[in-house]
DNA sequence: ACCGTTGTTTCACTGGACGAAACGAAATTC
DNA sequence: GAATTTCGTTTCGTCCAGTGAAACAACGGT
């Protein structure tokens, strides 16, 4: 709406060929008509630059031969854009500590336009455990990512309050006003809980990561059954979550006014 | 050489682009002159390039505002690529257990070319630790990359050991009628021990991992300190990494024929 | 032998990407 | 603090790189 991003100097190939990496990785093992139906593309373009991602490594053809996936080029660009990104350098090591500790699953979410992206993971050994993928997206009202609603522009956030919200379980909390309500708490509190707001029986304990007083950068969180976590226990593991985020906080150059 | 690279369906401006991903990744927070000037493109060309790169995310302007680094969409691909290949999704949590086992780094390499690529890695949290990068590229010559140059067509090899073989220590071997000599040995074992060859001081046990009887697709090894590993321990930790190799391979499809 | 696919190749056209050069802003130098 | 260099951004006219359509050979299924 506002920011109709400037389309001035983009060159078209370049974000075609984007567009192909995003198809791939979606989906591997794709043909070349395949591939150009879903983007579009004319089947000799597709080929034209499926052969450009190729012989650069971005894309490989896959091992039945037909097809194409991922390449090694595009690993080592994860891997190196992992290193590049102080929050996910330094939160990695403690996502693994604190999970260690719980023996539960953590995660790091940052926000990403309208929804919230999580970007770093750790999952304790254990049969039955919380699956968080990396690159996985959710919207920014329900379990989580409300840490992002609740420090937020009143407009912004008034913006995503009277979109629609969409419904995961019948703990989902889509009335505005209700949600509205829980956000002044979380914004308070160290840390906030939420259960079976977007899996039935997950509960997720989650705490901020600053940057610089009210600004966030990211949502620290573990997730596990229900069953797992008794009462007694939330109010300890909260402390934890909120310690482990705001170690990730002082790293990144924020000293906590809450730190003791 | 032979295969010089079908460039007919090249699309320019997408190979250019790339290179300017690589470029980023290889360090971060240039400037838009910079990038131009080391990629040898025109500095409008460079800009055009790298705003269409900001605008998908593959890159992202760095914290001070001027510069680029990897964005988002770098680490997104990342990930998606490391679960579309099956070597390093199953290799991975094997990396993981080899290592906690002997409390050592673990490795996963695979041949690029004329050279050996680390693709996977796990480390210890002990204080002195091998580092390992993934990413990271050695010469076949040396180390646990042997294990390549081991199993390889005659014709292949002879071509790299006549070619020019660097030295990294006093214990690398670089003379080709030694090394000649050593592979076979590497052949006939289930693993095979480097010292100080790379680093001086390090030790590692390499064990191949095969998709096909003699088709060697990755080499497993754990390097450590060599003070930390006495000669009495080898051949056992010799047999703990060819059995991990040897999983990796079954779950490739491959049964060894040495396998019980 | 027939279809409907696939992936690859050709080719003439044209509009989009190009380089050069100009721009103001910021950082350096003197 | 004026002069100078270097930066990122913008404009513009030219031309060839990238394009779409259509033909191609090679499959695989019926």
């Amino acid at each position: 709406m506002t920011d109709q991003a400037d389309t001035r100097y983009t060159v078209d190939s370049v974000d075609r060929a984007i567009s192909l990496l995003h198809t791939v990785a979606g989906e591997a093992d794709l043909g070349v008509s395949e591939i150009a139906r879903r983007s579009g593309d004319s089947k000799a373009r597709a080929f034209r630059l499926l052969q450009t991602l190729v012989k650069r490594g971005l894309l490989a053809r896959s091992s039945d031969g037909k097809g194409y996936r991922l390449g090694l080029a595009a690993l080592m660009l994860g891997h190196a854009a992992s290193e590049q990104m102080d929050l996910i350098r330094i939160a990695n090591p403690v996502l693994e500590e604190l999970g260690q500790e719980i023996g539960e699953t953590t995660q790091l979410r940052i926000r990403d336009d309208q929804e919230s992206l999580c970007v770093a993971k750790w999952e304790p050994k254990r049969d039955l455990r919380v699956n968080a993928i990396v690159g996985r997206r959710r919207p920014l009202h329900a379990g989580s990512s409300k840490a992002f609603l609740a420090h937020m522009d009143d407009e912004e956030r008034e913006a995503i309050l009277s979109g629609p919200l969409k419904r995961f379980t019948k703990k989902t909390v889509t009335d505005p006003r209700l949600l509205r309500g829980g956000l002044e708490q979380i914004r308070k509190a160290k840390f906030f809980v939420s259960r079976g707001e977007i899996n039935d029986d997950l509960i997720s304990i989650t705490a901020p990561v600053f940057a610089s007083p009210g600004k966030i950068v990211a949502a620290l969180n573990i997730a596990a059954p229900e069953n797992r976590v008794p009462e007694e226990r939330i109010c300890e593991l909260g402390e934890m979550v909120a310690k482990a985020a705001q170690r990730i906080s002082a790293a990144l150059g924020f000293r906590s006014p809450a730190m003791k």
